[in-house]
DNA sequence: ACACTACTATTTGGGGCCAAACGATTCATT
DNA sequence: AATGAATCGTTTGGCCCCAAATAGTAGTGT
């Protein structure tokens, strides 16, 4: 929803317009601004719509929902493991695994070889969620998407893993 | 960062044929879901990358750059405006609007004619910061652009562009 | 055995985020 | 003028998020 960075490829509206005049001085690469920009408005839209209309209705956060779904995927995964799957830090896994737990979709169990490890695994319940909840999930993406063709969303999804790599290789630096 | 839902085009990973396994009886467009899904991490990963190398030098939020990239930009906003400018509730601008008061960047201003309204107006420190770090955000904005060929980021910017209003359009419903 | 180092999940502190409730103000109808 | 609805920014409560500090555990070398 930002439309701070508004940015299309041809149409150049209002406020490119006046990025470019207060921003002149400065030469900027307005082309991977626009590329970047929509990556994090896209984004934002996409997930906003997904939590209102998918994920509320359950009572489920974005990350609570992530690492249910890659719980369900692998089985069961050690703390350290699942935070990284989901793309969280650590402390805040601890935070979503309380609230997990405490719905009983997920269980906590002690790692014997090794007290300081925990693993956690997906409960019965935990199961039921995810399988209700991706394909509404699913249906949804099918929807955003639907504006594009077969080819455009296989190069959208390309040129992301494109985009993606470099910002990972990059690192924090 | 979250590989959950990793997935390319041509490549399958293990991940994919995980997920493919365990969601066969699901009937899911895996196509759409890749796409949507390199939305996502193409976004955190970015995001990650921005706020470690550009904005926390700062001492800065993303969406406190957001807000006063606004602002530069177009000099003067209300509340109302700059929430739905920077893509964050109302209650999130208070508080944001709070912190950037507090470093004096910005400045909270009665509106004459109204007094339920806020006008908010960017200070000359403020307007130093965006300019300091606009450019270094551009220029790692070109970075992680930088594995496409310009043709690319131009398809890029456009076929985000579509799924954004699509997904807009959609609304919350 | 002992210290030293490295690794684990958790806690802490400071924000950010939203929806819903709230109080103040304005507008519309009457 | 007065009442009622609409609109504004803020507050509240609950969760998410990270980085840094912490406590507990395991391995390594002496």
């Amino acid at each position: 929803m930002p439309r701070a960075f508004a940015a299309g490829d041809d149409e150049l509206v209002e406020a490119e317009r006046l990025i470019r005049d207060r921003m002149s001085g400065l030469d900027l690469d307005l082309l991977s601004l626009a590329a970047v920009s929509n990556v994090f408005r896209t984004a934002t839209a996409v997930r906003n719509h997904m939590e209102r209309n998918v994920l509320k209705p359950h009572s489920l956060s974005w990350s609570a929902f992530v690492v249910l779904f890659v719980l369900h995927i692998w089985g069961a995964k050690e703390s350290r493991e699942l935070a990284a799957e989901a793309g969280i830090s650590g402390g805040t896994l601890t935070g979503v695994l309380d609230t997990l737990e405490r719905k009983a979709l997920v269980v906590r169990q002690p790692v014997p070889t090794d007290r300081r490890r925990v693993g956690v695994v997906i409960t019965d319940a935990g199961t039921s969620v995810v399988e209700e909840v991706m394909p509404a999930f699913n249906r949804e993406e099918a929807q955003v998407t639907g504006g594009l063709t077969v080819e455009e969303t296989a190069t959208l999804a390309r040129l992301l893993r494109t985009v993606l790599r470099t910002a990972e290789d990059l690192g924090p630096r």
